[in-house]
DNA sequence: TGCCAACTTTGCTCTGAGACAAACTTCCGG
DNA sequence: CCGGAAGTTTGTCTCAGAGCAAAGTTGGCA
């Protein structure tokens, strides 16, 4: 294993008050693992060993239904923690985390959690930042659920997408991991077929260009004005 | 204001690890206040200035969306925090609070938080496990709505509020605050005409009794059933 | 006691989007 | 370069449940 080196954290949130050393401190009881796309890092109910933060890659945080269905309750970006059970007093994950393309992360493991939080200044408090702000994204989510068409959902998971992870081309944005219909319809709560159907549509628009596993938006605001954001 | 008895607060989990002199000194810290069914205790978007302890009746925590349609978070029973915002360092309230039914709750500014979690035992732990529990149901609610049918999603929605807040009659349990068809709608996505129906049905069939915002659940078991839950 | 507002019920219509079915395309591995 | 698996498209059918409309019921308040 080479030795890892501190500019990985600096300026991360949960650590950005710390100095060289206290990140060095952290960094020598972490390890670094490389996962293939489509792999599990953990999976839901069982016992929470580790928490992680994502270096490179995207992560996709999946509940299973009893019948077999998945929804996808989130996305983590490189930079974000995951799997953070201990901060909940959870013992066990709460969901299923898969890459969702090859991906690189550090873990720790749990016990380490409390002294993190008690040693090193800023780090609980960002990381219930970040809880507070999940917690907010679900309650979008329900309410979204709950009230708006399925079109609207479709396109405002586009859009979250695009902002959390979308990187300039030349013509429009264009999402940074892998992303099939199959996996939009789990993000919305709607099938695949009915998610082609709104590609193809949204394509002879000129709103989007997708091509099999990659999407690039090529005229966001439109797509706002569809997912029924309040001007 | 009439001296509160330190009684009131014991056994409650966030304090249950503190004496009565440290129960003493929260005590006096705090406000109480009476509201009357019906009425916000603070209201999404606004300054978070205060955290809340629910001590009789029942609250609703509500999400409303920019076309006015709203949509019920989560219930709050007595003996629960609620408001707390600051454990997530949101400067603002994320959701409205309303009164189900008259309710008397504790508050304080949320300035004691930080001192409240460093200087007693337990506090904070209990604290982080509730928002964990409570970020637990809203996945379980988001992959509700994603996956099942209304009448699914009804059905688990009373089974929730007579698990949380049921108290046995000789019929069955019965929901132990005022309830309208349309709350249950913002409950579940749906409207009160499908949920009048629904109950209706479920009277012919003897699984619920309901009147004017009263219901009870005469035969918890078969609406297990309905909801689908795994058996 | 009677009125009114809030709550509930029920009927009818209409449509969004899920289910089913089948063909097509793309990419990867051998 | 071929074959097959994975992903995508499109058509048709169907129905759960929302929307609209109107009437009934209840309980609190004057």
């Amino acid at each position: 294993m080479p030795k890892l080196d501190e500019s990985l954290l600096t300026g991360l949130p949960p650590f950005s008050l710390l100095d060289r050393p206290q990140i060095r401190e952290i960094l020598d009881l972490s390890v670094s693992q490389r996962y293939d796309a489509g792999t599990a890092i953990f999976r839901e109910g069982h016992d929470a060993e580790r928490f992680y933060l994502l270096l490179d890659g995207f992560i996709r945080v999946i509940k299973t239904t009893p019948e077999g269905e998945q929804i996808i309750a989130l996305h983590i970006a490189p930079g974000q923690l995951f799997g953070i059970a201990p901060a909940l007093r959870r013992d066990t994950y709460p969901a299923t985390a898969m890459t969702a393309s090859e991906s690189l992360a550090l873990s720790w493991p749990v016990r380490l959690w409390d002294g993190f939080s008690a040693k090193y200044e800023g780090f609980a408090t960002e990381c219930y930042r970040t809880v507070g702000e999940r917690l907010g994204e679900m309650q979008t989510r329900i309410v979204e659920l709950a009230t708006q068409a399925v079109e609207q959902r479709v396109a405002a998971a586009l859009l979250r997408l695009v902002n959390q992870s979308g990187r300039r081309v030349e013509t429009g944005i264009e999402i940074a991991f892998p992303i099939t219909r199959q996996n939009l319809s789990d993000m919305t709560g709607s099938t695949l077929h009915t998610v082609s159907r709104l590609l193809s549509a949204w394509e002879r628009d000129g709103i989007v260009h997708s091509t099999r596993k990659h999407i690039v938006v090529t005229a966001p605001h439109r797509l706002v004005l569809l997912s029924g954001a309040q001007g």
